[in-house]
DNA sequence: AAATTCCTGACTGAAATAGTCAGGAATTAT
DNA sequence: ATAATTCCTGACTATTTCAGTCAGGAATTT
């Protein structure tokens, strides 16, 4: 497998987004400040993300983005294969043939682990999150903070 | 976290000497043509085990590698932690700073999530796999394929 | 003494990660 | 209409990691 930083990135600001939606959508740049993720980069990975499905784009002043789907049909499983980290962890891609046409040593091993966290990680929605009442408290300080929303009718502060 | 091959390999060679310890030393001269990882890059691989403890280098001819420990206190996730797969996969380390002093909003999540892996890498000890015997039977194979060990007086051809 | 094997460190190429930059397209507000 | 905002695209750069190479020295056995 391959889970850097690239997967959490795209993950805290899909849950940025699920966490602000009844706001509107939400602007890359908001995201790139509050959480400390270059505004370039997001645009990367939100070119992949919008490719899967997972978001829509609104072009214009007022725009940003909010998710394609509710967000009970979003996984984070969703999310860090949209960008490409791939969970099966075997060397040949599940098929079997790693060690010259038989599976090598430790085939099994990779092959249980990718399915134990593929399950784990598709197991998890985002909706499962924006109801927690401490992911709710520190939504609302990150948000305070970086003076988020101010221009809205409905903003936090 | 970070999966990578790198991983694999320290895996891979460690179940290679589990596999054949009864005969001795196993040099990485025998485990690179069999398993086809370069032979500098298992020595750095193993200047890093060696340091944890995991394995003992006995030079001269008839020398190797062997366990400095029994395979039943050997886990997957101690050789992947000795080459450097952190399995932490929080931004801040498990200290709770991410997000300017304060748990990012994903933190729980991968908290949760490296707390899971950890715990199978570390319950898989590498005696699991020396007595399976679809494993022995792959065992045989390549070490027939590879002419191993035949110049040794318990050879297995 | 010679052969074998571990052991060390420095170096290199390729890929992935992360970020930068410049500019265009769609939309809204003035 | 015009300006502002935001998405959107593609090319480019820097840094790090992965993986491998190379050269040579140290310990041990034959």
């Amino acid at each position: 497998m391959k889970l850097s930083t690239k997967g959490r990135y795209a993950v805290t600001a899909m849950m940025d987004i699920a966490l602000h939606e009844k706001l509107g959508p939400i602007t890359l740049a908001d995201i790139s400040q509050c959480q400390g993720i270059s505004l370039s980069y997001l645009e990367q990975l939100f070119a992949k993300l919008r490719k899967q499905g997972l978001v829509k784009g609104v072009r214009g002043p007022g725009g940003g983005y909010r998710l394609a789907k509710s967000a009970d049909q979003i996984s984070v499983a969703d999310i860090m294969q949209s960008v490409d980290e791939k969970l099966d962890m075997t060397k040949c891609g599940g098929r079997g043939n790693c060690s010259s046409g038989e599976k090598c040593l430790t085939h099994q091993l990779w092959f249980a682990l990718s399915c134990k966290l593929y399950k784990f990680l598709s197991g998890i929605k985002l909706d499962q999150y924006v109801n927690r009442p401490e992911i709710n408290e520190l939504v609302k300080k990150q948000d305070t903070q970086y003076g988020r929303f101010l221009n809205r009718s409905n903003a936090v502060v």
